[in-house]
RNA sequence: GGAGAAUUCGCCUAGUGGCCUAUGGCGCCAGCUUGGAAAGUUGGUUGGGUGCAAGCCCUCGGGGGUUCGAAUCCCCCAUUCUCCGCCA
């Protein structure tokens, strides 16, 4: 959620920002008077309950006659001061509903738009020219028999696949090279629950908009998460967390499931869009100040990782109106799909300031022992979906597929999978 | 699944209706002491809201209730521990 600090000082900042995303500017000034009811009702109720507390206290020690009518004075406030606390409460949990659905403030220089209107801030790495024509992934995987969707459909329906041989341990050493380098740049590696309870769910403002995207298990309360970012929010919430030795960073692995509502006849060939996969994702909680430096390196690291698996990419700048509600700016790496012709989404980061942070009540000690709202930044380190660009971009005339060096010490320093007789 | 116990300011702990505006210890911070340290000693040490400020309000796991007044009494919930059952 947003400051209402700056509700109060700058509604016009939050109102450009929403402009900016296509979002309700109308929320700010709804916001604004919310928080001027509940302001008064909140010191008409507080200075009603010290004159109850007052009385109160000089019963102990009244004469008899005194105590009565102290007595009576306070029996006569009682329900005064409780209608208004119940004032007072009404006018917060209104103000709360407004402000929550208020999106994070967009950075200055974020692409005003809408998801067209991205600017690509570099291209990296040479496409691979072919002089056959270019197997997409799908084909790939059922050549070198290394991704089996038939089998998954079987299983499971729609969207979900089996890896299999070459292909479990391609997906396992790319997650080990990116736990490798994550451990080296000092995060923390955690598995984390991929089961949550709703209020975690709903702390870290997934279920929101999103909430149709998202596994639900009705007997026993929980959400299924489609990203281990729920988990690593959730993970410091209501603490107050120790920033003087830097930046606490989490590289956190989990299974994601997501429900893909909204994209029936998107990307239905192969594992491009699935309803299960695997993802290392970074997740750091910074001070304010640090943030914008954290998401820097949280993308340095991402091209790192894509330079390793030898992928060209380019790197995007999102537009407002593509931003996630919590993010203050998102910058994606997509990595060129030799089959598609086209940059697919293979990481992602995204500055969330302090907006997640207050809502999960994320704090930390500040030098003069002060507590202050975190800043929490995250960012994608591999995916499942990197296979593809993998496999495509690294693919040779026969159908086999070069490993990239990088990988090889993980996958018993083989360098290229062979097509094989399927099974 | 059943029964019982517990949850207090970083940690431990006192506290069964009103000077609890929460006790004491450990730890931590600052001062004194010291050549320096230890020991000793004095003070500080939960957070939040609101207000220019003084202040006021909230906060004893969470939420309700009883009462003029609740850490304390009642109800619901969460978590932890112990025992029983069940499963491995």
């Amino acid at each position: 959620m947003i400051d209402v600090n700056l509700l109060r000082e700058n509604p016009a900042a939050i109102k450009a920002s929403q402009k900016a995303r296509g979002a309700s500017e109308d929320l700010v000034d709804q916001a604004a008077k919310a928080d001027d009811n509940w302001r008064k009702a909140q010191a008409e109720f507080e200075n009603l309950r010290a004159e109850q507390n007052a009385k109160a206290k000089l019963v102990a020690g009244a004469s008899p006659e005194e105590r009565t009518k102290l007595i009576a004075e306070g029996q006569e406030l009682a329900a005064g001061v409780k209608a208004a606390e119940q004032r007072a409460a009404d006018f917060q949990n209104e103000l709360n509903t407004i402000v929550l659905k208020i999106e994070n403030v967009v950075t200055e220089g974020v692409p005003v738009g809408g998801e067209d209107d991205f600017v690509v801030i570099r291209e990296e790495g040479t496409k691979p020219t072919f002089d056959f024509t270019p197997r997409d992934h799908t084909e790939l995987g059922e050549l070198l028999d290394v991704i089996d969707i038939e089998r998954g459909v079987k299983i499971s329906g729609s969207r979900f696949y089996f890896l299999k041989g070459w292909g479990a341990r391609l997906e396992l050493a790319l997650m080990n090279l990116a736990l490798d380098q994550a451990a080296n740049a000092n995060f923390t590696a955690l598995i984390t629950p991929t089961l949550v309870k709703p209020e975690v769910m709903a702390g870290t403002g997934f279920l929101g908009e999103h909430s149709d995207e998202i596994y639900y298990l009705p007997a026993d309360d929980l959400y299924l998460t489609g990203t281990s970012e729920v988990a690593l929010a959730g993970y410091h919430s209501n603490e107050i967390i120790d920033l003087t030795d830097g930046p606490k960073r989490y590289a956190g692995w989990s299974t994601c499931y997501r429900r893909e509502a909204g994209s029936h006849g998107k990307d239905t060939k192969g594992i491009l869009r699935v309803h299960q996969f695997n993802k290392l994702e970074m997740f750091s909680y910074v001070t304010p100040e640090q943030a914008d430096e954290e998401h820097a390196k949280l993308l340095a690291w991402q091209e790192e990782m894509l330079k390793k698996c030898e992928l060209p990419y380019r790197v995007i700048d999102t537009a407002a109106g593509d931003l996630g509600s919590s993010a203050a700016r998102k910058f994606d790496a997509e990595a060129w799909v030799p089959s598609q012709e086209t940059y697919r989404e293979l990481t992602s980061t995204s500055n969330c300031t302090t907006y997640q942070a207050r809502r999960l009540n994320v704090r930390y000690r500040k030098e003069d022992g002060k507590t202050a709202i975190a800043a929490t930044l995250n960012g994608t380190l591999a995916t499942t979906r990197w296979l593809v660009a993998i496999l495509e971009n690294h693919q040779q005339a026969d159908g086999s597929v070069r490993i990239p060096v990088a990988l090889r010490p993980y996958l018993g320093g083989a360098e290229v999978i062979s097509p094989v007789k399927k099974s």
